[in-house]
DNA sequence: AATTGTATATCGTCC
DNA sequence: GGACGATGTACAATT
């Protein structure tokens, strides 16, 4: 990895176009061909930046230019870095990470369809799991349950559910009910958390919202008394 | 902006909980409280941050712990990371930079909003706008026009219009044609690229498909001959 | 290679 | 401060 603390400026040309005044900030090179520019400031993102597979081409020019050069698709990206003045420069070696040096997650949105798949009681009363990433025409659905009228109930589970998984769970609702044998099948939407515009859209759309709680359906802690709703 | 380069391992803990091993890494704390764990590879994205505000906190234990905290709203979001060996740690003095020094945006989807509004004939022929940003009570339409007959044609406009973008509009028009006066409101998705299944569902649903091209638009290219559709 | 769906998405804007 | 929509979304999994 190569770091560069240099006074820069740079133009990007590709899915839009940017341009980057002079300043001083941080140029990192990745040994896989990142390439990121960083501010002082603004956390997380960089000002401009080139994911792999990159072409980098450095100049003698002065001052000096990096050009980096992305091919995506039919259209060249390209990110020309111009360093104004160099306040220093170094390399790091650093051996590539193997997978035990990973980053491991937990408690994303795939954790919370198998902990609701173990106890789909949580999605509604008396539901029994038929199905796993049941499979639609137009993609699968994440649980099919019946419920204690053997009635069928599809479930759409997301970490934080906005209108766009209610369009979701409705397209495949309409699907599911095209064949007569699922045409009475409910639609269940089981988030995290739920957006307002989602629960107003589902309720005009007759599909049920259920909050859930990853450490209560855990067992780590006991559902809370709500006393406000 | 200081620099650490280090073997370290991180424990997150916030909206999910990740467990980051031991290997050698670029560690970059912003002088607004950012902090980012970069790796050699992986592009654009830190293996783990924090982004402001944050309460940075250094031990002086062996080996030593920085503990990043945020207060993001009932829960607090932890990174806590282990220096168990630090190649390098060096500090650059950067000015805050100012607005002049800021990034310079062209031709995100405001622009190509702005260029259709100026000539809406490419959304349509005859196409006279009435309205930008056209209020509905479940959120504001692009355009608003009026074509030759003094028919009413609603314009969504994306960059990338995906399903989303049709099933956005098809709610405006819902909404738009429940007064009568509107009862016969047209609608067409606009964009500089519209994905195939968009292009299905928006024919299904009557919703016309126009590609517009920003270099065309500022007329600094000519429309080209489009030998195939 | 293209498409789909998730994300500690992040980030601005508007209310 | 919360909700909503755009993002050069990035990114991984899947077709």
């Amino acid at each position: 990895m190569r770091l560069i603390v240099a006074r820069c400026s740079a133009i990007y040309s590709g899915r839009l176009d940017t341009v980057l005044p002079e300043a001083l900030r941080l140029l990192m090179i990745k040994s896989d061909g990142s390439v990121l520019i960083h501010a002082d400031q603004g956390g997380y993102k960089p000002l401009n930046w080139m994911t792999p597979e990159t072409v980098i081409e450095e100049t003698d020019d002065d001052p000096v230019k990096i050009v980096v050069r992305k091919f995506a698709g039919k259209t060249e990206d390209r990110l020309e870095i111009t360093l104004h003045e160099v306040l220093s420069d170094v390399e790091h070696q650093m051996e590539a990470p193997d997978a035990d040096t990973g980053l491991n997650k937990d408690g994303v949105e795939a954790h919370l369809q198998e902990l609701l798949a173990e106890t789909p009681q949580w999605c509604g009363e008396g539901l029994r799991l038929v199905r796993r990433e049941w499979p639609t025409d137009i993609g699968p659905v994440d649980l099919m349950c019946r419920d204690a009228d053997d009635a069928w109930v599809a479930v759409e589970i997301k970490r934080v559910a906005g209108i766009d998984a209610v369009e979701q769970l409705s397209r495949y609702l309409e699907r599911i009910r095209s064949d007569p044998a699922y045409g009475s099948c409910r639609g269940v939407l089981a988030a995290q958390q739920i957006k307002p515009q989602a629960r107003v859209l589902a309720q005009q759309r007759e599909i049920e919202c259920v909050t859930v709680d990853l450490a209560v359906l855990r067992g780590e802690r006991e559902p809370e008394l709500t006393l406000f709703n």
